[in-house]
RNA sequence: UCCCCUGUAGCUCAGUCGGUAGAGCAGGUGGCUGUUAACCACCCUGUCGGCGGUUCAAGUCCGUCCGGGGGAGCCA
């Protein structure tokens, strides 16, 4: 079974499907709980392969070593050297029975920052550095890890080219939030030019440069010669937003199509979201039993819901429709040309849909530039795919394919068309109709999970005022 | 950035009308022939976020700063 050069041990999750057996076998992991009587003593040891760990039993008199189980407390680093057991218990189907135990690292009782007890996310926030070996967050890294390789997974068999867009990013206008900078220059004696701006031509790259707020606009150039792209990787914006569901580092996934148009884009994100549902199901189905009971009440019903029930389809239009009967109702009452709130997408896709909604052709005023205009000259072929609970999930459009309209559209918002020269260069030569969106991937894991927090499913959350670990 | 809430034991919280603090859990000790949110008994734990003010007296009232949470905007 083990081929390869390096001998890999057993996992806990391999352990635990295993029969009783006389064979010697060794488990490796953190103790999590301890439980002990005058004769017997129990150690639950988790090595993050599952959520429940291997149950450890110890017959105190037959192992002597007293000192020794006195000293492996919650939090211990340990190595169990046994037999696999049939289980007294009625919680676990086999246990290891340890002869020997090897202690590598103590978690002192007075000092180690995790109880056995439940903690709250908040404070597990303040030890980020340790709050993988809890419960939830642990759940969390196997789902988002099952999630990342779905992605591919989806796009790989449909011959889909995984396209690395660059971090660094030069274009002046991106358009789509607050950029940071990125400089070698000293902050402390910046260069300046005779009109005393800042003199980006010292700098690393010979002019100002970013981090990426979206890697859609170099996409479509690959998208645009091998047909069918993603990318999926970090982004960075500098928004001085404080929400639940923002942070200022995130990973996102963004398809991009050539020869397609906005039907055959919404299609493809409907069956991509219900394919990683379908994954996670699948594959996590111990810990998405967990969020269901303790997370997010029901949460695996909702996707197996998503999953069977076509998702709506609406313009901008009909759904102005729906929410101008519920005006009363709403903070902010809404009118035909108006950006529709939280409240009005909640209400759409809970009230009106009571499921995943795809709201598309919004007016142009609303949307970005690169949006194909529709023939009647006030709204673009734009899509907004919104679910319960969190509002919009992914964003995307039919992409403006057309040179002059494409200008007219950037002079109308008072951008330089030459800024965009080689975004533009994609209108002059073998231009093609084309469609994307983008997905932000953490809003995807919370979605899953039921998490409320988003910086409690990426491991180390950075956020307005918040960069520590 | 705006609005609201919040900060008290290691953790989660209570603390009335202003009179120097209390519970659960965690931890310790003892008990228990197999526990699994272990159980039973006893025990330990405090710069009440910081600074300033009002008062005979402040965890409590006022000001201010810092941290945390929720909502809004922006979005993914």
């Amino acid at each position: 079974m083990f081929q390869g050069v390096f001998y890999m041990k057993p996992r806990i999750s391999q352990l635990l499907q295993q029969s009783p057996g006389s064979e010697i076998v060794v488990a490796e992991g953190w103790v999590r709980t301890k439980r002990e009587s005058k004769t017997v003593c129990f150690f639950e040891l988790n090595d993050g392969s599952t959520l429940k760990g291997l149950q450890v039993v110890v017959d105190v008199e037959t192992f002597g070593q007293p000192e020794l189980l006195l000293r492996i407390t919650t939090g211990a680093a340990i190595a169990c050297t046994g037999k696999l057991v049939s289980s007294i218990g009625g919680n676990q189907e086999v246990e290891l029975k340890a002869d020997s135990i090897e202690l590598f690292g103590e978690a002192p009782v007075d000092t180690y920052p995790l109880q056995k007890k439940r903690h709250t996310l908040e404070y597990l926030r303040e030890i980020a550095h340790l709050r993988a070996r809890t419960n939830t967050i642990g759940a969390v890294t196997r789902v988002r890890n099952v999630l990342s390789f779905a992605i591919h997974e989806f796009f790989q068999q449909k011959g889909f080219m995984y396209v690395h867009t660059p971090i660094i990013s030069a274009s002046d206008a991106e358009g789509a939030g607050e950029q940071f900078t990125v400089t070698t220059l000293d902050l402390a004696n910046v260069p300046k030019t005779k009109n005393g701006s800042v003199d980006f031509s010292k700098d690393f790259f010979g002019k100002q440069t970013k981090l990426t707020v979206s890697g859609q606009l170099e996409g479509e150039t690959y998208a645009l010669a091998m047909k069918n792209i993603y990318t999926f990787g970090p982004t960075f914006r500098a928004e001085n937003s404080n929400t639940k569901r923002h942070l200022a580092e995130f990973w996102m996934i963004e398809p991009e199509m050539a020869f397609c148009n906005l039907e055959e884009n919404m299609a493809v994100a409907e069956e991509f979201l219900k394919f990683l549902f379908k994954r996670v199901l699948q594959r996590c189905d111990e810990d998405m039993r967990f969020f269901s009971q303790w997370v997010e009440k029901g949460v695996q019903d909702v996707l197996l819901k998503v999953i069977e029930t076509p998702f709506v389809h609406m313009t901008y239009t009909d759904a102005l429709v729906e929410l101008e009967k519920a005006n009363a109702t709403f903070d902010y009452p809404v009118h035909w040309g108006s950006d529709l709130q939280t409240e009005h997408e909640r209400f759409l896709t809970e009230q009106v849909c009571n499921g995943p909604v795809i709201v598309t052709d919004y007016p142009k005023e609303i949307k970005a530039f690169y949006m194909k205009l529709n023939d009647d000259d006030k709204t673009v072929r734009a899509m907004d795919v919104l679910v319960p609970r969190l509002g919009e999930i992914i964003g995307g459009s039919e992409r403006e394919s057309r040179l002059d309209v494409l200008e007219r559209r950037m002079r109308a918002l008072a951008l330089n068309p030459e800024d965009y020269w080689w975004f533009l260069d994609l209108r002059r030569f073998g231009s093609a109709p084309h469609a994307g969106f983008g997905l932000g991937f953490e809003r995807v894991v919370q979605y899953v999970t039921g998490m409320q927090n988003i910086r409690d499913v990426i491991p180390y959350p950075r956020a307005v005022k918040q960069a520590d670990f």
